[in-house]
RNA sequence: GGCCGGAUGGCGGAGUGGCCACGCUCAGGAUUGCAAAUCCUGCUACGCCGGUUCGAUUCCGGCUCCGGCCUCCA
């Protein structure tokens, strides 16, 4: 079986063949680092995280780069307001992204470029499109002429004439046509700003991604991933500053996007204030369950953040952790993880189809669950494919026990619930079901679940 | 206006020209001191109208509704 990706570029699912097996190269489009990130920020990162660790298993070498935008005017806005630097912003913000990811089972990608680090190679990439005569300073700005570049459309699938119908283009005396975009663009001295040959200024946001690319990847890179949102004008903009500064080498041979998390149908966003932020969610939720939810849905496809999802998403973890637990019950350890299941596999080699890929999951469970107790073998066998196949996703890597304690809440005392469980099982020893009862209410009361099993009780926070 | 998606059972969500997705919820049963967990059964799903076909949720045409991008945005 081979990966098989949709390609937003060809509008297709391709085969995917790395340009060099031994350095697959990935670029997925960060945060800007001004504020808390909401939970539909973190599905690009959930979603290629997935990706990476598919990558890992199958490929060599990997090199995964996703940036951090650390030059932004709502940071110098977020900065001004608090009458402190840029840097006391991003540091901040960009910090409790790192937590908010790891919470949610994200790996560290290969590298973290930061925009602010990489000013001289984006002056340097500027002035080469400029030498090439695809780009002009003008007023302190300098624009990308987007009539010198003829592929300019082809990833949005839009051309000038219906942008310019759109009329929603921004027109600026110093443009030569209305579709050029900045490049570089300069700062009033309250502003922060670097040198360069256009006079005191910062970047504009595409070539960022442009630079950093070219910097840490190369002029072509396997893989381009990030919202749909960003297809125009982020990423066709990024397409052809780097083409023309490479004479038109390809950019990136596959162009993926993830559809949008919805909030009462209408897109998330902050502007309408329909947001839930990752660090409020984590709170109350385990981060694998919010994971999970975000799974749920194939990544092209839109997916509506609810409670409810968060919810089932949560009841449906319990079942495969309870699976886990059987195991451990039985053969006496924890299952170590062995080898994905081939069904789980094929499923995420299709594009990554991850609802059909947590379904395998459950169909491991349930055949834990239909294993005679003496077959240790075979309960191994599932535990540890159950195990694998989690990991490539991304969840079951908690202990059960930590899974069905984790949501405790902090004010109950973990060994006060293990004294009235312990008290509860003396109580049915001696048949005073009635104080069994009143124990398992008081037990209730704080969110906990007391299971009779055939080895004694066992709890659970709901 | 231009471009692009979507519409599946109580809910989430895959997929397919004819047969079971899967999960959650709910109901009934088994089991249990009672529960929980687990097992069994059920809740007659595929936006509307035509067409192709022996047969369409799945293909073709039309329609309606919803969402996204065209401006910072994952």
């Amino acid at each position: 079986m081979s990966l098989i990706l949709y390609n937003t570029l060809t509008r297709r699912k391709e085969a995917f063949t790395p340009a060099d097996p031994a350095r697959v190269t990935m670029y997925v489009c960060g945060p800007t680092v001004y504020s808390y990130a909401h939970i539909g920020n973190a599905r690009p990162a959930v979603v290629f995280d997935v990706l990476f660790r598919m990558l890992k298993m199958r490929f060599a070498g990997v090199v995964y780069a996703r940036n951090i935008t650390d030059i932004d005017d709502k940071i110098n806005a977020a900065a001004e307001k608090d009458g402190v630097p840029i840097a006391t912003v991003t540091d901040k913000f960009a910090a409790i992204y790192r937590a908010d990811m790891s919470a949610l089972g994200v790996l560290t990608p290969t590298l973290e470029p930061h925009a602010t680090a990489h000013v001289a190679q984006i002056i340097d990439m500027i002035a080469r499109l400029i030498k090439k005569g695809h780009a002009y300073a003008a007023e302190g700005h300098v624009l990308f002429s987007v009539p010198s570049f003829a592929g300019y459309g082809q990833l949005s699938g839009r051309n000038m004439d219906d942008m310019i119908a759109g009329a929603r283009v921004e027109v600026a005396p110093y443009k030569k046509d209305p579709a050029d975009f900045v490049l570089w663009k300069p700062s009033t001295p309250d502003l922060p700003g670097w040198d360069s040959p256009w006079g005191r200024g910062r970047p504009g946001w595409h070539i960022e991604c442009s630079s950093m690319i070219e910097t840490h990847l190369g002029k072509t890179i396997d893989i381009h991933g990030g919202g749909h949102d960003l297809i125009f004008p982020h990423h066709e903009n990024e397409m052809a500053q780097g083409m023309c500064a490479h004479d038109g080498a390809t950019y990136a041979r596959v162009w993926m996007h993830n559809g949008f998390l919805t909030m009462d149908k209408e897109k998330m966003s902050k502007s309408l204030g329909n947001i839930a932020l990752i660090h409020d969610l984590l709170k109350d939720t385990p981060g694998e369950a919010l994971r999970w939810a975000l799974l749920s849905a194939h990544y092209r496809q839109p997916l509506d953040w609810s409670d409810d999802l968060v919810g089932q998403s949560k009841r449906t973890l319990d079942r495969l952790y309870r699976a886990l637990e059987l195991v451990k019950e039985q053969i006496g350890k924890a299952p170590e993880a062995t080898q994905p299941s081939e069904k789980f596999l094929a499923a995420l080699d299709d594009d990554i189809n991850t609802p059909i890929a947590m379904a395998e999951l459950s169909a491991i469970a349930n055949a834990i669950y239909q294993t005679a107790e003496a077959d240790h073998t075979e309960l191994a066998s599932l535990g540890g494919a159950l195990k694998a196949s989690g990991e490539l996703l991304g969840v079951l890597q908690m202990s059960p026990d930590a899974w069905f304690a984790g949501t405790l809440a902090v004010a109950v005392n973990k060994a006060l619930v293990d004294k009235l469980v312990a008290d509860r099982t003396v109580a049915r020893k001696n048949r005073d079901f009635a104080q069994a009862d009143k124990i398992r209410q008081e037990l209730d009361k704080f969110g906990v679940i007391v299971e009779d099993g055939p080895n004694g009780p066992t709890w659970r926070v709901k």
